[in-house]
DNA sequence: GGAATCATGTAAGTAGTTACATGATTGA
DNA sequence: TCAATCATGTAACTACTTACATGATTCC
């Protein structure tokens, strides 16, 4: 199960929908898909120029002429790279890594100090998880009326759907955690 | 929120509970917070070198005389190392990191390839959850019967609880996401 | 004029894994 | 005797973030 660098299939995919420059990669993921996944311009800035390289895109405004440098790159995905995309998003999913829960280790040693800074630790929890929930619910209200006859409307609803549910499946545990710990001995 | 080291924590809080090598050390991670943690040897031997310089914890098995180097190095915690342990247990969790997950990529993609390529993954998925919280089930039940009289029992409960949480609640969003598909257009 | 935002990129560093090297001990 | 497990550690590498540098454009 080691770690690939997916940070390629983020740029095909959000290429895949329209011709972008490198910033306007940034904001999309920022809108979309920052509940589970997240690019730092340190990868993603070297990757837009790995993937030219290897023609999985190309760049549309080398305007040789007027290059002022920091005029914005508009990229395009190739036939190449949209392949590759669709190779990758048929691909199985070779396992689920272990994500590191700060909240459980914490918890798991939860004998060596006291109980209710333990319980500080889960209400704070159940605080963060209720606002997320919220704001999942209005990400799925506002795009079910904003994106109402996109064609990808489906899929962008199963990952906010994911976020939801999980936030629900957290806070849940904490008022049963809560209870729990309240009544031990 | 920017990542930093815990392995420090968890090397302390194994410590904390009994004396023992970095081998067991590994162990002790593998049985009881495999599900939200994991440490490589890479990390765990130059973290317990460091502590030890830190003077966290303590070698007690210096038997300098038949040093066959390939011997055991037991570990103790120090008053120090508690002390910090605790207040590292206590101190609030900054921020929730956003995990990546591969799985709500491809299906926020889903619109560049069949339907059928995307239900295939849920249903993997699926699988796979049901398999983990079979495990839980397994696990929490063995656990209360292994730790009865354990202090800690509540605290790892917890833990486990949370897979078991996390693992329904994917099982559910998964049959929902594959009736939804299927229904889609 | 100046703040905010648009826009690209790099350098330095951290965290972390993998793969390897080494050798002792246990038990079938 | 040979495999598995116990046991420690390091070197090389990858992924990734942070912080910085730079400058253009927009709009109040």
């Amino acid at each position: 199960m080691k770690k690939i660098n997916k940070t390629k299939y983020v740029i095909l995919g959000m290429l895949s929908a329209q011709e972008m420059c490198g910033y306007d990669i940034s904001k999309a993921i920022q809108n979309s898909i920052a509940n589970f996944w997240s690019e730092s311009n340190g990868q993603l800035y070297p990757t837009l120029s790995k993937l030219v390289r290897e023609d999985l895109i190309l760049c549309v405004s080398e305007n040789a002429t007027n290059s002022t440098s920091k005029t914005p790159k508009i990229y395009r995905i190739t036939k190449k790279g949209l392949h590759e995309l669709k190779k990758w998003l048929e691909s199985s999913i070779e396992g689920v890594p272990t994500f590191r829960n700060e909240l459980l280790l914490k918890l798991f040693f939860g004998n060596q100090i006291s109980k209710k800074a333990c319980l500080q630790h889960i209400v704070q929890r159940k605080q963060w998880a209720t606002e997320q929930y919220q704001k999942y619910e209005a990400k799925i209200k506002n795009l079910k009326i904003s994106n109402k006859n996109n064609p990808s409307l489906p899929y962008w609803l199963l990952t906010l759907e994911y976020g939801l549910n999980a936030r629900k499946a957290e806070i849940n545990w904490c008022i049963k955690s809560i209870e729990l710990l309240e009544q031990a001995n």
